[in-house]
DNA sequence: TTGAAAGCGGTACCAG
DNA sequence: CTGGTACCGCTTTCAA
């Protein structure tokens, strides 16, 4: 296999300096049309390809090469915003080099580090649960790298963000359950101090008021993990209340599954002894069965949209972008009560 | 915040060579132990870390970075795998690049071609159905460049892989289904050219030969995309035959749903009428209800090795290694014939 | 519009 | 055991 071609190479092969070259291979304007035009035709020809690693020694800086942080890849949401950073990355010839923080903030802090020592050209970011933005972000302003938030944002700074409707997804869901007339609906929330737990909350309480119902608290119940084992957990603990409810909302796909295992379990049948909707539609909620109706949240466009944001401020070096993607009710067969 | 050390700051503080110091950092032997000992001090003091970019540009590799490519990154097992590369990667100071060929034979030669030429120390990969090994691998030899086959292996070859023993999981799967009682036991499998495909159908034979049992083929059928609706599609094929099935074994977790929904469809119960296993141990498998009895694939310990074993190979510059994770399976609810 | 030369932060060869 | 120096491939002054 031939070496690959240098600049060296393509400036010996039409007698002219490397200088030449690197300009009109970067598209300098202080070049004649016709130099610029012969170096890129020799550069075809040689099959150049500019070298990355001298590229970014010289600039301090990785060339093309964008930073992803996720919680977990192995979280089918989160997979999901990787697969369309990827896309996009390959599309416009980044690489991509991600960290999992497994919901760890110190750990997070260690892979930005690493990222930010390697020069990388930005960072997408979903951050943990407990990342306070100004222990792990702040001095990503300083530094002048370009950021954007996945999933999870801090409102009161002026920052890029992509993320779902947690709200409105929330209050269509419950809107939904009510309409289909179900009279006591309960909330699996996630615990505090995770953005998407609190919007999903606030959409759930807004609908029952909206429709003149009355918002019990101890409807509401709380999980650390968001998995099957708690949604199975607090379902029990419902179902041992005096008065169960007649439907559940839960913070996730996830939970839902564990709220299905109860209800089987105990032949209580969904959806006409109790509706139950989820969030997310991951996998899980077209194999469940019944079919789990669900909010659709775009991980995939999600990532997509990070990436394009990230390319838009290293080229403008000022905007900041700001999406919240629509969380549209995928309703399925689990809260079809007149079924 | 301070500009990074670098060698010269060592080197100027001891009034010493940037020679010395890179020797000393690199814990050459041709340094005397005083010498060493104070520069390790003061590259401490420093806090000093050596310019991945700067090395990576001399050696003509990127430093301590691992590339990995997937056919899919929102598919369970391999999210799994990643993330089990990841870990290890992670603690032995390596930066994990990903690339998604989307089971496209082409864009993963691509891919690999982005990683070698950005000069990656190693490549672990699990390849696409249709890759040749000729085609898209052969050059990583020549190039020198440690790459580790995951999942998919090409045994015609000498090269290290890490893979799940796909023929005894299947094996055990059927062998299981017949001593639970199931008679017409067929099989959904993945097309050819696919070795988890086929190593699993082997097993399947084997089993049904081994207990006795005539090996039909009207009851083995073939899916292109292990997807839930191949699984659905092909039940339903099984089941307008004159004798359908009593229980059928899928080449993944995914096609094993498409099975339910089928079922379920048509009033057929799972475990008592038709007995399922799938492959692969996914979320899924506990999800569905009745839990699914499936052969677990170990994707975080098939990423970890796979990561030590470049890792090895890097060190000792000679030799491969292969491991083949035996498959257990888990007996859950779906083929409890006798429940 | 072009070229010469310095230098990004290290490593490796050679001489002493 | 230590230091001088060239150089990896490219970008960027500065001068022509």
């Amino acid at each position: 296999m031939a070496k690959d071609a240098r600049l060296i190479d393509i400036a010996n092969a039409l007698n002219i300096s490397v200088t030449t070259v690197s300009r009109a291979l970067n598209d300098k304007d202080d070049i004649s049309q016709k130099t610029k035009a012969a170096v890129l035709e020799v550069a075809d020809m040689l099959d150049y390809k500019p070298n990355r690693l001298a590229i970014s020694l010289r600039k301090k800086k990785a060339f093309n090469v964008i930073g992803v942080v996720l919680p977990n890849v192995d979280h089918y949401f989160f997979s999901t915003v990787l697969k369309g950073v990827m896309s996009k990355a390959h599309l416009n010839n980044y690489l991509v080099i991600v960290g999992e923080s497994s919901q760890d903030d110190l750990k997070e802090k260690e892979i930005l580090d690493e990222f930010i020592s390697y020069g990388v050209s930005g960072i997408l970011i979903a951050p943990t649960k407990h990342s306070s933005f100004e222990a792990n972000f702040a001095y990503l302003k300083q530094k002048r790298i370009p950021y954007v938030f996945m999933d999870r944002t801090y409102d009161e700074h002026d920052t890029s963000y992509v993320r779902s409707d947690d709200y409105h997804g929330a209050y269509q869901a419950v809107n939904h359950l009510i309409e289909k007339g179900y009279q006591r609906i309960a909330h699996i929330k996630s615990s505090d101090g995770w953005s998407i737990g609190t919007e999903r909350a606030k959409g759930y309480r807004q609908a029952l008021t909206d429709s003149g119902l009355t918002c019990y608290d101890e409807l509401i119940k709380s999980s650390d993990t968001a998995t099957k084992e708690d949604g199975y957990q607090l379902t029990s603990e419902f179902f041992s209340m005096d008065a169960p409810p007649d439907a559940i909302f839960t913070v996730t796909d996830d939970v839902a599954s564990g709220v299905y295992e109860y209800a089987h379990q105990h032949q209580i049948d969904i959806p006409s002894q109790l509706g139950v909707v989820g969030f997310s539609n991951s996998v899980l909620s077209s194999i469940l069965i019944p079919k789990l109706t669900t909010v659709e949240q775009l991980g995939e466009q999600m990532g997509e949209t990070a990436f394009d944001y990230f390319f838009q401020i290293r080229k403008d070096k000022r905007h900041s972008f700001q999406k919240t993607f629509e969380s549209k009710l995928i309703v399925r067969e689990s809260s079809q009560r007149d079924k």
